[in-house]
This record gives C-alpha cells, sequence and structure tokens, in this order.
DNA sequence: AACAGCGTGGCAAGCGATTGCCACGAGTTG
DNA sequence: CAACTCGTGGCAATCGCTTGCCACGCTGTT
C-alpha cells in the first residue's frame, strides 16, 4: 500500500535489461544503440527488437552525464510573445528536430542579466545555443562564445557565426518608396537601445536619408510592443512628418490603431512602414506595408550553422555568416504625401 | 595542440570542488545547496560562499539521475504557430519558472502519433506534462495519465486534473448577441475532427440555438488556420445563412479576408464571431467580435495544479477541475442581419 | 552515572549510460 | 605454421550528484 496509486510504478527498462534479455552485455546493447556500425549485425538486429518490444527509451540524463552531450539546444528570444521570434523558433523547431535535438526555449524578458545569467546555467545543460537579437555587449557575447557553441541571430560579432537579416537593406527600398510617393521627410520610430539592430537600422535610414535630401528624425526609444504604439503615435504626431518608418510591426501596428483613434487617416494623413511582416501585418487596417524577409529559414540557417559548429567534420567549414535577403513588401498604409 | 581552440576547456567546477575548498565531504555540500536545514548554519554559508565564487551550476543531468526528479516540465500544444497557444506557452513559462522548473516546449503537430510518441519520450526526461488541447483518445489519456504526471487545458478527463475554458458558455451568448441583432441562423465553421473542444462548441451551439428557435448547421471540418479561412468562407457563402460562428479567431480572421476578396461586406452581409481573442483580433478589418478568456492564466493555473500533483502534501489537495471564465467580447465583425 | 535523543556530517552505493582497453577467435599473409 | 590484422564483445571506470545508513559528540533526563 505504499505505492503511488496514481502512476503504475513499472520502472522504465534500461540498458540492463535489454542486456540480460539478449545474452550480452550493457557495453554491447549501448554500441548497438547508439553506434551501429559497431557491432555485428545479428547482434545488432536482435537487440533493437529487444529495445523496441521493451519501448525502451534511453535516459538523456544518463546518456549525458557519461557522453558529455545533452542532445538540448537552447534558444534564447528576448521576447516569446513578439510574433516575430514565433517564426524563428518554428524555423529551430524544425531543424532541430530533424537534426535529432531538443529545443530548449527561454525567455530573456528584454533583460541583459537575464540573459547572461541563463546562457551561464545552460552551459551544463546544452550543447550549443541559439541567441536570437541578443541584448548582451560586444564583450560579454565575445566571452560567452569563447565558452560555449553559439549562433547569434541578428547581432553580428566578430566571435559567433550569425545569422543576419538584412533589414538596413530594406530600409533603403522603404525610403525610394516613400519619397516616390513625395515624402520629403521621415520619422524612425526607433525600438530598444540595446537593439543592435534598431541602430543599423537607423544608421541605414538616417544615411539613406541623406542621399536623398530627405529629412530624417529619430524618435523613441519605444518597447517593441503593439501597446507602446500609442506612445510612438503620439510622438509622431507632434512631428511635421509625413511618413514614418517604425522599428518593427508590433510597433506599428500599435500605431496604426492609436492613429485610427485620433482621427489620423492612414495613408492619406500620414504613410507608414513596418518590419518584420509578422503575422497580422496583411490583415490589420489599413494593412501594413512592411519589410518581410524569410525570418522562418533564418531560424533553419543558424541551426545548420551551429551543428557544423558542433560537428565539424560532418558539417564542413562553418559558415562564419548568413545574410537573409530582405524586400519591401507593399500594402496599404503608405500612399502619396500629402500636400 | 589538441585543445579545441573555440571553446576554453576550464572544467567546470563540481560539488566535489566545492568539497574540497570547504574542507567537507560532497554529500555535504549537496545537502547544503539543495538541502539547507540539513546542515549547520555556518557550515552551509561557507559551502553557498565558496559555491558562489565557482560560479558553480549543478548539472541537472546529474540531479536528474539520481534523484529521479528532472526539474523539467513539458507543455505540449498542437500548433506552435497559433496565436491562442502563445498566451498559453507565456501563462506555463511564467508560472514554472517562479516554481524552479524549466518548460520544454514540444509542437505535436496536431497529429495524435506525434503527440503518442512524444509523451513517451517524454516520460524518463520530465517530471510531469502539461497537455494542450490534446488530440488523444479518451484511452489514450487514461493510459497516460497513469504513467505520468499530467494535466490537461482545454480537454476533460476523469483520470488528469484540467483547466477548462468555458468556451462553450459564451457560445450561448454569442448566440443571444446575434438573435438579438435579428439573426435567424447561424453556421458553425467547425474546427479539426479530433478536438474535444470542436465537439463541444458545436454541441452547445445546437442545443442553445434550438432554444432559440434559431437554425443552426454545422460546416468544416476545416484546419484552425487562417489560410483554411478561405475554404470555410465559400462553403458558408453557399448556405443562405446571415451569421457564423467560427471555431477559432484564425479560421475567422481567414474568412474576413476571404469575403473582402469576395467582395462581402461584414458585418452588413454576414456578421461572424470568432472564438480566443488571440493577438489581432483587435486590430484586424473589422475587428473581430470574439469569446475572450484569461488564457494565459489558463496556463499558469495548469502549472499550479502540476505543482500539486507532484507535490500533494505542499500542494495542499489537488483540485482536478479548473473552469476559466469567458465572455464575449462584442467588436465591429458582429451587425443587424439583412433582410 | 548511564542513557536516550538530536543535530551534524561522512561513507559509499547507486542512478543509467558511455567508452577506453583488452581478449578472443577467425581469416589473411609470408 | 607462426605472426598479424580485424571484427566483435566484455570489463570496469567514470560522469556528478543524491541519499540511506551510521557514527560522533553534545545536551537533557532519570
Amino acid at each position: 500500500m505504499t505505492e503511488d496509486s496514481r502512476s503504475s510504478e513499472e520502472r522504465m527498462p534500461t540498458i540492463r535489461d535489454i542486456a540480460d534479455l539478449a545474452g550480452v552485455a550493457t557495453s554491447t546493447v549501448s554500441r548497438a544503440l547508439s553506434n551501429p556500425q559497431r557491432v555485428n549485425a545479428r547482434t545488432r538486429e536482435k537487440i533493437e527488437r529487444i529495445a523496441a518490444e521493451l519501448h525502451y527509451v534511453p535516459s538523456s540524463q544518463a546518456r549525458g552525464l557519461s557522453s558529455g552531450r545533452t542532445g538540448v539546444i537552447a534558444v534564447l528570444v528576448p521576447d516569446i510573445t513578439n510574433p516575430f521570434y514565433f517564426d524563428i523558433i518554428r524555423g529551430t523547431q524544425y531543424q532541430l528536430k530533424a537534426s535529432g535535438y531538443t529545443q530548449l526555449l527561454v525567455d530573456t524578458e528584454e533583460a541583459t542579466d537575464v540573459e547572461l545569467d541563463t546562457l551561464r546555467k545552460l552551459r551544463r545543460s546544452t550543447d550549443g545555443v541559439i541567441l536570437a537579437a541578443s541584448r548582451l555587449t560586444d564583450d560579454q557575447l565575445t566571452d560567452t562564445a569563447s565558452r560555449q557553441p553559439l549562433v547569434t541571430i541578428n547581432r553580428a560579432t566578430a566571435d559567433a557565426p550569425t545569422v543576419l537579416i538584412d533589414t538596413p537593406g530594406a530600409m533603403v527600398q522603404a525610403l525610394e518608396h516613400l519619397a516616390s510617393f513625395g515624402h520629403k521627410s521621415v520619422v524612425y520610430a526607433g525600438g530598444p537601445t540595446s537593439s543592435w539592430s534598431n541602430h543599423r537600422r537607423w544608421k541605414a535610414i538616417e544615411e539613406a536619408a541623406a542621399k536623398r535630401g530627405m529629412s530624417a528624425t529619430r524618435l523613441g526609444p519605444y518597447a517593441p510592443t503593439a501597446f507602446s504604439g500609442a506612445a510612438a503615435a503620439d510622438g509622431v504626431l507632434s512631428t511635421r512628418a509625413t511618413s514614418i518608418i517604425a522599428f518593427n510591426d508590433l510597433l506599428a501596428i500599435g500605431m496604426l490603431q492609436r492613429f485610427r483613434e485620433r482621427g489620423v487617416r492612414v495613408p492619406e494623413d500620414l504613410s507608414i512602414v513596418g518590419c518584420d511582416d509578422i503575422f497580422g501585418a496583411d490583415f490589420c487596417n489599413p494593412p501594413l506595408t512592411t519589410i518581410s524577409s524569410p525570418i522562418e529559414q533564418a531560424g533553419r540557417v543558424a541551426v545548420s550553422m551551429l551543428m557544423a559548429q558542433l560537428d565539424p567534420i560532418r558539417g564542413g567549414t562553418p559558415r562564419k555568416l548568413a545574410v537573409m535577403p530582405t524586400h519591401l513588401k507593399v500594402r496599404a498604409s503608405t500612399g502619396p504625401a500629402r500636400v
């Protein structure tokens, strides 16, 4: 009666059980299962058959302890609720599964210290890390990269392979698009200060605007959420700009809502361009002109770069950099400048 | 020169290192760190200090191997890209972190066999599972629940604690809302056949419609994605119904887009009610009247029910059922029936 | 004075796999 | 026919931590 009545207490089978049934040593079972060519075909088949019958599942814990490999890759994102990362997560999840790894998803809450702390804790329990839109400083990143296999997304550094989404490139397109509509001024509704992409985007806009004789102003920083779109919208209204480029779609969508509340018509009164082409950008009102890119693919590429790093022989020469193409997706939130 | 030049090879500290430095046995270190009251305060402080200096991080692998507990809870969702689950995931993530557990997120791809398979594999490596919108049959669920601590979300069963979102209750509200607008007929754009909620929702609608003398028709099944909203929309147009309740918002939003394409005006020609109040339901065009509930809270409650199950003493009497309230959120996609 | 009880800490046996090393036998070679 | 190689499988140490059991010394009791 001392037994837990809830879960049946049948012990899970171990390689030992298989070994006994097959009349071999546990080492043979271990090899048969994880190093098949090291064992005679007949022996292996027998072991595999018994393992299947027993519904044997190897203990990743034990395996990890003795082999040092855990089969787990951590994916760190600043904010799990930002749809932009959904696509990345989906990409990594897909590719990791295909590579036989388990994905551990962690939300770093846009906080450098959480990120750093998590990274330290994860060193033990994961084989590698994919860091999306890291908020770390260069030094922190260098240090981290020297301690554990790492791939970053949208955060270049000399010390770790990186997948870059070429948003700055598309910013130029966006600006041309606005210019062709007769816009002479643009304001950039900026994202978090600690965001590396944020700086890159602004630089690209500033430069391209200068080249075209447009005036460019930066506002912010704003939290990259729909909620803070209200503040951004109000901020923009106090300028005389006729067009906006937002740090990301979330912010842009929030601005759209705010403009609607305040009776500002988009695109008649104001044109607005988002960034990322997230879920929702196509069906908001008006549908958002935005910068689109194969984000899911970025996740998959990041995984394959990490795999190459973990297994340099099979993975070939690890690429240090991959750049995902972007393009401007013109929808209904941009139009001719008001006169 | 045989060393891996990438990651610095300094071995991670173990309790052994701490024990040596502190001049005690490893068992004492172990206790000091994970069973503090079992050890003298002074000894403990000393050990904690050394541990901190060394940046000691316990190996979850080793800990799991010897203790049987892994500190990992798996959260299984049918489709990671469905925003509905984002909120659940956010809730579980938050609460799990607060309880000192790690969340392992798994996408079961809406497939029963993937779900079952994953569940088996996970038995070894997790302390418990939260199953959102499980596609399992009753028998499979019973069997699973007997083998591992489990909490389901939106899938009632006698054998495992459940968090239910009272969508059926709100269906009645939705129907009343439509009736008050003069609608005499409603069609339900159904979700996956294997979805338990789908059946519940339809039953609720059917019953409530009969009570009000409205005609109710079921269409589908449709995949719960915006993409298949087109098919659903076309299906609805071939009926003479004036109002629609969709299985979920994703489907409803997809229908909205299709109607727009086909020149059907919402809500003038057709009223439509969604379900879940996901991200986007408030800013689509027109904003969607939908059934709203504290989804994130559902995730948190699920975790606390699981915690109670894992530690019956501290957790108190495990609740077997929690029902999250729902309400109809009226926006602009519903209006008077056309005459 | 003898003893029970309690607070602490050490010993050592696992947990379930992996893996370096060795042994054995069969086939190959000179 | 001796010497080797090669394929195959076993032995046993090991990974880092937990935990049951025991021992020691101190306090309080009878």
